[in-house]
DNA sequence: ATTATCCGGGG
DNA sequence: GTGTACGGATAAT
């Protein structure tokens, strides 16, 4: 056989056990696009052990007769920053590791196992120091494996030889729509009608399995469904593209089209191996991967990564669309996507536009994340695939372990479950929160210390490795903490502080290089360095981090109350200081200017250390300020502002969830509106009162507090039953169909007994012509939704609730 | 006070 | 599978 060396970027990366051998497969595309799979066999699973003088003798009594105990050698490493003698273990399979792990546990000299937890191919690629999309070179023989692919190399050697990245992919995004005629569409019953796919140069496809008039080129009929799924499945592996992207497709796309495939015996199966996509469980998430073609959920990333920087409060399609691109959906209720098929026609036709709309949506956001997703990758090393998935704390495992790979360190274990649980149970002080004074505020400016507790990390050199170090009697002290003060050493650079300094050095070249010429691939990687230093801690607080450390996590608040409460004191010589949390101030800027705000920050940002600065967020026309109930320690941020074009921006309200009756979300927007738009606290309280008063006469239409719940499991195995499963079961005695799945529509009618007793389907309502129970309505929707920002703007406690008293008084009695 | 249950995204 | 992993809310118990 030819020997051949190939460059690819590698897209993907997995391990399959030949012969009970583990073989690494890298999964890449050729800079003229061909596909190229890199088989392994070289590397092996190992762990490393510490113990007595007599512990590696006694590993070598035991093997190898159970544990396919491969190799044991002393090595020389170091742990937490000191120099230890370690016994690594190398074991046959990556199976073998906890098992050859415990049995080695109970050996006598045995003093702990490490890195015996982290996935076979994370180790791989730390251990190769390969970056996933960077240019790998692969040397080696061809094999004649049967891959759909251009070339199988059977690997003798695998280096990364540049960080140039896979330049502008050829990548597809889809959308299906389901039948739901009982609201939750079922796998088991409901057909998907059509799908979508949009490729990124500008091709669209939709296949459908019934006819309409009028219909675009790229509509493509097919006789039924399970044409419809095969169609969809050989067109896209066909089109070979490099990335095939959903919104939620991991929970609901791919699952849904995996159930129904399954029904008709097709595979769901867009890989290069003739494997189907497999599902597996990512924390609490389902996530759907294919071998080769790369499935990314865009909502997976949008939540994990890009929720706190965007405006919106909901996550769906329609509002990230709108505020990342500029673009909506097109209108359709999603109540009616059966109706729209079954009516057939012009329906129909408006019904594939709206699937294919969505397809568009998530390309464009697809394209739009693209160069963030991509230097998140380089610069933390985790495959794209993970990158789109998997939290922040992740990212800053992933780049750690990288980071003490290169100093010859051992990595501290994840902690077990009682750990884990001991560490929930800590609580600190979180954030400085300064209290907002009730009322609204004109001239809203918004400041941001966004790298506040990065640059305390390290001015401070906060680590686990240098927390009370015996080396110096007088380190970095922290401010009083419960009467006591943590040291951090002066003398030694802890693992924490160097890794996010040589972030923050990072992102200020990249941002001078900015300044110079604007890129949107450096602008990404300023983003992505940012996003990575701001994690860390966060990472330090996480109760299950391998560097977790609780001293540090506190210490770093203590320093950042410190920080931000000198910050508020010089924002007040110059405005109106309304509310801070954590890293934040809001100030209302009366009659100065823009200019004096960047005056002011200018100002600010010179006296800090060159790496803390101070950023504007953004100018408001008004704001109003509610603290989280209690306003304690990890208060989220709670307020809504209008911007200088007019737009709501809403934070921390949770009203905009399915089991919020429409009155109520609906008159808190009202609220909102009034207060912020029409600057008229007083007409909002009127709102309020009219609404109780509708309330009351009976007036409001019964889908506006119809609440939606879904039925998670069979009416008869709940222990505990609630409204909806109460609903539920006197709906199902009269013939209503409420099976797991089923979102169940109901309202609390006027009566005696719990709210439970009392809810009713809202069919079994409208049947009945039953009255819904307006005191329920006021309480337990209208009010918490109101209230507090009624009490913000001035309305007293008292006062509010004397008004629904004297409101309610009327007709209670 | 404690326990059970739900939401999110998708249709 | 070299597992796991949210955080906050309401209503029932």
């Amino acid at each position: 056989m030819a020997e051949v060396s190939v460059d690819f970027y590698l897209l993907d990366i997995d391990y399959k056990t030949v012969d009970g051998v583990p073989v690494v497969r890298l999964f890449g595309v050729t800079d003229d696009g061909r596909r190229v799979v890199a088989l392994d066999r070289s590397f092996k699973p190992y762990f490393y052990v510490r113990g007595g003088y007599n512990l590696e003798q006694n590993i070598r009594d035991m093997i190898p007769d159970e544990f396919e105990v491969m190799g044991i050698a002393k090595v020389k490493k170091k742990f937490m920053g000191k120099g230890i003698n370690a016994i690594k273990v190398t074991v046959d399979h990556p199976s073998s590791v906890p098992k050859a792990g415990e049995a080695i546990s109970e050996l006598a000299g045995f003093d702990g196992k490490f890195e015996y937890d982290v996935r076979f191919y994370r180790k791989y690629l730390v251990d190769k120091e390969i970056h996933p999309l960077c240019l790998v070179n692969v040397k080696g023989v061809r094999s004649n494996e049967n891959l759909d692919v251009d070339m199988v190399v059977e690997a003798s050697s695998v280096e990364q030889i540049s960080d140039a990245m896979l330049p502008e992919p050829y990548f597809c995004a889809f959308d299906i729509e389901t039948y739901n005629y009982r609201g939750n569409p079922r796998a088991e019953i409901d057909p998907i009608m059509m799908v979508s796919v949009a490729f990124s140069d500008g091709e669209r496809k939709v296949f459908t399995w019934k006819n309409f008039e009028g219909a675009e080129d790229y509509v493509e009929f097919v006789p039924g469904e399970m044409e419809l799924i095969s169609g969809f499945v050989n067109y896209i592996k066909n089109k070979k593209p490099i990335f095939i992207s959903g919104y939620n497709s991991d929970e609901f796309d791919m699952d849904y089209l995996r159930a129904r495939a399954s029904k008709y015996g097709i595979k769901l199966d867009f890989s290069w191996d003739s494997t189907p996509m497999k599902f597996q469980r990512g924390g609490r998430r389902k996530v759907a991967r294919s071998k080769g073609t790369v499935h990314l959920d865009i909502y997976s990333f949008v939540r994990t990564v890009l929720s706190q920087k965007l405006r919106t409060e909901t996550l769906n399609l329609n509002s990230v669309a709108a505020e990342l691109l500029g673009e909506k959906k097109h209108e359709v209720d999603w109540e009616d996507i059966w109706k729209m098929w079954d009516d057939g026609g012009d329906s129909l036709r408006r019904l594939v536009d709206y699937c294919l709309q969505d397809s568009i949506l998530t390309l464009k956001l697809t394209q739009k994340l693209m160069p963030l997703m991509f230097e998140l990758t380089k610069l933390v090393g985790l495959p794209i695939f993970d990158i789109s998935r998997v939290g922040m704390s992740q990212y800053v495992e992933s780049y750690l372990m990288r980071h003490i790979h290169d100093r010859g360190e051992i990595a501290p274990n994840k902690p077990k479950r009682d750990e884990t649980l001991k560490r929930l149970s800590y609580t600190f002080e979180g954030a400085f929160v300064y209290q907002p004074e009730a009322g609204l505020y004109e001239k809203v400016v918004v400041v941001d210390f966004r790298s506040l507790y990065p640059s305390i990390i390290v001015s401070h050199n906060i680590s686990p490795d240098t927390l009370n170090c015996k080396c110096c009697r007088k380190g970095h002290e922290t401010p009083e903490i419960n009467r006591r003060h943590h040291r951090f050493c002066k003398k030694v650079k802890g693992l924490i502080p160097e890794v996010v300094e040589g972030l923050i050095k990072t992102r200020m070249e990249v941002k001078r290089q900015l300044r110079e010429k604007k890129d949107q691939i450096l602008s990404a990687r300023s983003e992505a360095l940012k996003l990575l230093a701001n994690s860390f801690y966060g990472y330090l607080g996480f109760q299950i981090a391998r560097w977790y450390c609780l001293e540090c996590a506190e210490a770093t608040t203590a320093w950042g109350r410190q920080y931000i409460k000198e910050t508020i004191k010089q924002a007040k010589k110059e405005f109106t200081v309304i509310y801070s949390d954590t890293d934040s101030v809001m100030m209302s800027i009366g009659d100065k200017k823009h200019e004096d705000v960047f005056d002011f920050i200018k100002k600010v940002n010179k006296k800090l250390p060159e790496m803390m600065e101070l950023e504007l967020e953004d100018f408001y026309r008004r704001g109003i300020f509610v603290p989280a109930k209690g306003g304690e320690r990890g208060a989220k941020k709670k307020y809504a502002l209008v911007d200088e074009q007019g737009h709501l921006v809403i934070k921390g309200f949770e009203f905009v969830r399915r089991d919020w009756s429409l009155i109520a979300r609906e008159t808190q927007k009202q609220v909102l509106e009034a207060i912020l738009q029409d600057r008229d606290p007083e007409k909002a309280l009127k709102t309020v009162q009219d609404v109780i008063r509708k309330l009351k006469d009976q007036e409001v239409p019964l889908f506006k507090v119809a609440i939606y719940t879904q039925l998670r499991k069979p009416i008869d195995s709940y222990e505990s039953v609630g409204p909806h499963v109460a609903a539920a079961k006197k709906g199902k005695a009269r013939g209503y169909y409420a099976e797991p799945g089923t979102i169940i529509k109901y309202i609390v009618t006027r009566g005696v007994g719990s709210i439970s007793e009392r809810s009713q389907m809202l069919s079994v309502a409208r049947d009945e012509k039953m009255e819904y129970d307006a005191n329920y309505y006021v309480n337990n929707q209208v009010l918490p939704a109101t209230e507090r920002i009624l009490k913000v703007v001035g309305f007293t406690d008292q006062e509010i609730k004397s008004k629904e008293q004297t409101e309610l008084g009327k007709w209670v009695s």
